[in-house]
DNA sequence: CGTTCACTTGATTGGATTCAATGCCCGTGG
DNA sequence: CCACGGGCATTGAATCCAATCAAGTGAACG
């Protein structure tokens, strides 16, 4: 992880499961795992990404969604939260109406991710994860949408793969065409700049998120 | 459709699409489209099954969830609810505690399809998907789960494939595969019945629903 | 009685996976 | 300082699972 060189004096070698704090604010360093007791029943992510994450017996994961800063997301049984990069989490006690907003908000995310995952190509499902991340991580000093915007890809191609369905070589090459194509832009693997929005929205099959 | 021979009178060339009645029931016949303005947010399943549909600009669907009798469900911007069968549907008004953990459920169900679509193989959603079609729609004279079940499969193969993410040739084939191991059984195509559950829980990928 | 629609089955193709090798960055320790 | 090892990313070649293409069957219906 070179993401960020911020020094923390002594917190690597540290257990990797966390239990949630009683009351407030939880820090994380990258590839923690966050695990609830249902104390809290709603967290927002204050700053950094996480993943949240569904096995198989065998080992298969599949991420059902990458959270950014201001979202809202709850963990239940057989679902795990995992850090991407050092972030800071918060439960948050929510009025009824907003939560249920953000419940709709959670189903409607995942109801489009069952589309990508069932019915999008490789590139489609790529091209929509960079959109979605943009979205979620590229700095938006104006109200409008980004449409020239660097951000940090904060999941490694592994976490891309199990988010999307697909292979760590599959997501390589994509991303890598992507960029041959002059729709993205990356030096450095996870600092990725969008060259090209309304192509990158074409190829993404027409869903904006 | 020769699920049922009910004859409706007069009722075949009807316009295929309706709109939420204002107060009560809303009697649905196979292969009608459910249009709802939100006036009633939350709906429950009657009686026959409903299918969760989301597409692309360019036609390819995906069905999001299977709906039988006792689930709720809400349609929102881009999602259509289709009858597989002749069915019956009713807003509820819930209790927030209750609507809390229906949302739950819908979430959590998605989560596993998340899990079916991204890294399951055709034949482990599909015993995946007979599995859960058991579960909501073979008659429960005991409070156990059925383990000799006999079902109607209201999806056509065509439905089964856009739920799965696969194609109607290849569920077919995973059905007659299953039918062949002596896993299910079937004469018509939509009459299902469960002949070794505990096989077909291994062969689902270890995730019972 | 011909048409249609859903399903089945076989042959072939193809997109993504798998296998394999290399490069790069970085932290570690001799 | 530099050799070493591990983790992540890239790239190429070979393989394979499911898609596509192509018939063929059978039940329902006008």
């Amino acid at each position: 992880m070179h993401l960020l060189s911020i020094a923390i004096p002594g917190a690597s070698p540290v257990p990797r499961r966390l239990r949630a704090s009683t009351k407030h604010n939880q820090f994380l360093e990258p590839r923690q795992t966050l695990s609830i007791e249902p104390s809290a029943e709603l967290l927002t992510v204050e700053s950094g990404c996480l993943a949240l994450s569904h096995y198989l017996p065998d080992g298969r994961r599949q991420i059902s969604d990458i959270v950014g800063p201001g979202r809202v997301f709850s963990i239940g049984a057989d679902c795990r939260a995992e850090s991407l990069t050092y972030s800071s989490v918060m439960p948050v006690d929510m009025p009824s109406d907003a939560y249920v907003s953000q419940g709709r908000l959670m189903l409607a995310r995942m109801q489009a991710h069952a589309l990508l995952l069932g019915r999008k190509t490789a590139a489609e499902r790529v091209a929509t994860a960079v959109l979605d991340l943009a979205r979620q991580f590229a700095p938006r000093d104006r109200p409008s949408r980004p449409s020239r915007a660097t951000f940090i890809l904060y999941p490694t191609r592994a976490d891309l793969a199990d988010w999307l369905g697909l292979t760590i070589e599959t997501i390589s090459r994509t991303l890598n065409a992507f960029k041959r194509t002059g729709l993205i832009a990356f030096d450095r693997p996870e600092r990725i700049t969008i060259l090209n929005q309304p192509a990158l929205e074409r190829a993404a099959g027409g869903t904006t998120p």
